[in-house]
DNA sequence: CGGCAACTTGACAATGCTCAACGCGGGTGG
DNA sequence: CCACCCGCGTTGAGCATTGTCAAGTTGCCG
């Protein structure tokens, strides 16, 4: 599977996309580069000139906390775009870092602006912008309602469903690169209690890990555990 | 202060807007109603035709869950408005319902479309959109790292932002129609200890409260307590 | 082989939940 | 007009979940 083609998967997945876009999408002029874990990708305050697209690995928005708690709000994953339209805003609120060695690709303002004059690819870009908040709001019932194992199954099924969006998931099981004191920054708990719900987790033979890969043995007992829907990730056609 | 300046402020607040398309939002064809408190505006699995605009009153977003419990994701205050472009994603997957009683504008989607094709006012839709999804990430923040008074302090200090910006709390005081059970359903803890949170901010000297009223008594005090930074919110006009 | 980061486990403390009771005030029906 | 009711707020006591501290263990990599 090429670069592009992650982005293209994404996009065309609820409505069929011109080929003239998509030969535009593929034609990208990318920059690419390798980046090594835990580098910070754009830095809170930053006034950013282009845009990032995460071609493999895992990357996360985050933020410092004064008493040096980090927060973590977001998974950025192949085929996600880092604030497409964040110039809109002025500086960065917020820093985004790799969570894994990347490889993501510059996508300047101006080829920004090319795609986005093309209304089936504005329209593709914008709803992925609306994935991504109905994602976070999902976030917020997560940590508000759920406890325990079970809101980490929640973020588990989550990630394997947007992986297997993109192709990167087939049999249930994928690369999950982040340590267990990240999954605590990110789920506000202790690293301890996140290693303690892990544990829970496979005992109660939902997942299996081997490594930093995790194995989902039965979703549909994984999704039915921590009550995951996937609708609001909107990967099925649209009306 | 009349309906549709609300929403004038918000847009114009962090660039100039021509004045066509100013007169285009006053002469916004309004399809104003009361609706009572604790009515759905949009009920999750709707295909909404029409976008909602608050006038007056307090709406949020909210998700049942299979246990019975409920989660509130969002507050939708006066001059904001209800999922501009969702029509994009199919169905809604939450619900969004009256807190308190509510004054509302409906505009159709021809409208919304007519708004769109002024540049800067479809820029300006955006920014709030973009600054809606800053609010959910702060709210993932609220919930994963601050614990006690400080999470619902930090809220207060949103809030009252929000309604600053609008011009509805000018002297550092609200009404706040939002009862302890449902702050308890937005924060994810039980009523009991969202009253035993309150209680504590007042012991601090930090807020009081009159029946429905609160006021924030030194602002500067209450933020630093909660680190809260208003920023996020992006009220200031930009680069 | 040594060192370091991540993971694991146990014991105890702190935070927040549940259950239960009571106060208060506005609205309604007798 | 009064009595009642019901929703909301308040408070106390005991319990459950999660945090903190501390001590290993594992596994990779130089």
């Amino acid at each position: 599977m090429t670069a592009t083609n992650l982005l293209e998967i994404k996009l065309a997945r609820r409505e069929s996309i011109p080929n003239a876009d998509l030969e535009l999408l593929r034609g990208l002029k990318r920059n690419e580069r390798v980046v090594d874990a835990h580098e910070d990708l754009i830095t809170e305050g930053d006034n950013p000139s282009a845009v990032t697209l995460i071609l493999e690995g895992f990357a996360c928005r985050y933020k410092l906390l004064p008493d040096g708690q980090r927060s973590i709000m977001a998974y950025l994953l192949p085929g996600d775009i880092c604030d497409l339209h964040v110039a809109l805003l002025g500086e960065m609120d917020h820093s985004i870092a790799t969570l894994s060695e990347c490889r993501v690709s510059r996508i300047d303002k101006t080829t920004v602006s090319e795609l986005e004059e093309r209304p089936h690819l504005r329209r593709a870009l914008w709803l992925s912008q609306l994935v991504d908040h109905a994602i976070s709001r999902q976030w917020i019932i997560n940590l508000a309602r759920r406890r325990g194992d079970k809101m980490i199954a929640h973020l588990m099924c989550e990630i394997l469903s947007r992986l297997q969006a993109v192709g990167l998931a087939a049999d249930d099981s994928f690369a999950f690169p982040v340590t267990q004191g990240e999954l605590g920054d990110t789920l506000g708990v202790s690293t301890v209690h996140v290693n303690r719900m892990l544990a829970q987790l496979r005992n109660k033979g939902l997942i299996a890990q081997q490594g930093r890969n995790v194995q989902v043995l039965n979703f549909q007992n994984l999704s039915h555990y921590c009550d995951f829907d996937a609708r609001y990730l909107h990967l099925e056609a649209g009306q």
